[in-house]
DNA sequence: ACTTTTTCTTACCCGCGGGTAACATATCGG
DNA sequence: CCGATATGTTACCCGCGGGTAAGAAAAAGT
């Protein structure tokens, strides 16, 4: 995009444009780096336990210089959310443009967004509360949630529709399905037992398989698998078999 | 004086405290009083914006009154957590008590958890922030939690050992589950389109069946609804329909 | 009645932390 | 080298709200 313009005949450097640019660029970049820190701060600690002088002094500046950036704390918050929701938006509009029945869909948006969860910005954006955005900011949020909510339902109303998905309310499915995954956003944890791929790979087969024996595969008898081990650790690790051949 | 019928927002379980009667009342109910009002204005408006001059002020009484029966603020959320707590405990201990496979039992508590995420000391269970309590509080709370994680995990684990669940890693399910049931008292509200008998019954099917119909082998009993055609899931179309398109 | 104890009020303290003003310094265009 | 513009610092303000001190007002005991 920096396409530079006709260097000029003389030894000045070319052009007079692309500093501007580097300085904008450097700026932002500055911007970002205190979304980072602060987002990492509000969620290690919370948000009101959080000041600005902490943040300030992660990056080794003085909290006025925040406000060469952001208009106040709210805003920084907001500005953490929205990074979370732009990631939100980017792979609901990559499954879109994609194929699918309603089930691969959904299960495609279920992998993204378990694996999302599992990010600073992706668990920012169902740990912070959205009371302590202005009232307008806080309305953007409302919407860009019930988009990514409406993204669910449709997925689901769509499998209905072509069949494969089983006939259910979509909203409460959605709600049920949605609140699994936003749990991830609290409970994972860097260091934690599981990565973030086990965890979407795991999560796409539950929340879309079940759990109960009757009614599918187990026509052999029942014989006790595993009488001791269950859970192996690292049980499921390797490719996931979804049953008897998904999709 | 001005007639003191304080009108507050009716509704509201009248405070022990109204005008001059009933000012008699056993300690512990104007104590179970308090913590009435503190969790509904906690899960209102969220613990740091609620002062406790509002708590008070919705008792008609004023702030240091309060000090007579909470050390502070943060035990009050605490002791507001506590009665979550020991709901899901009692429910818990029924459920042992009673006998089932380990599906029958999870689903029982997935029937009776959906349930007391609609209370508002349930939601205070997932809606307060632990780190808002003291340390010792907090080990407490952490230590509860724990309990009740172990408890779906070994339900799901007893359910596999005897054939009632299909085999899975018991601890990723008991997140799953735990985490759309969780997620209920985030979204539910008493003027919502849902009851909470509702949300349980259905979570108890969703959270425990599936979505998928997953045509391929059934034979079992009960014919899987979902009487639509059955579309392999192989997209052979580009494009599905995936709803009218708007919601 | 009288003390004693519990309950509640008025009046205050004070630390925390978001936000601002005024000033210093670096950067850049010319 | 010189203004103009970003960028950052030091020092301060001040409102909010949790918590407390001291004492009034009921209740309860005797």
């Amino acid at each position: 995009m920096d396409s530079a313009p006709p260097a000029p005949p003389s030894s000045l450097p070319p052009s007079p444009w692309l500093p501007f640019e580097s300085r904008r660029r450097a700026r932002d970049e500055k911007r970002e780096a205190v979304l980072r820190a602060a987002v990492q701060l509000f969620l290690e600690q919370g948000y009101h336990r959080v000041t600005l002088n902490e943040v300030a002094e992660r990056l080794n500046i003085t909290k006025p210089a925040l406000y060469n950036y952001f208009r106040g704390k709210d805003e920084i918050l907001f500005e953490c959310w929205s990074m979370g929701a732009e990631l939100v938006d980017s792979v609901i509009t990559e499954i879109n443009a994609g194929g699918g029945s309603g089930l691969a869909k959904l299960r495609k948006l279920v992998h993204a967004y378990a694996a999302l969860m599992a990010t600073d910005f992706g668990a920012s954006l169902v740990r912070f509360d959205l009371r302590d955005l202005t009232e307008r900011n806080a309305g953007v949020a409302r919407a860009a949630k019930k988009r990514i909510d409406a993204t669910f339902r449709k997925y689901i109303a769509g499998g209905i529709d072509d069949g494969s998905i089983r006939s259910c309310d979509p909203k409460l499915a959605a709600f049920a399905i949605a609140g699994a995954l936003n749990w991830i956003g609290h409970w994972y944890q860097r260091d934690g037992e599981f990565s973030p791929t086990e965890i979407a790979d795991e999560f796409t087969v539950r929340l879309t398989e079940g759990l109960a024996t009757e009614g599918r595969q187990q026509m052999t008898k029942k014989t006790p698998r595993a009488p001791q081990r269950r859970n192996s650790g690292r049980a499921t690790t390797g490719k996931k078999r979804t049953g008897g051949g998904t999709r």
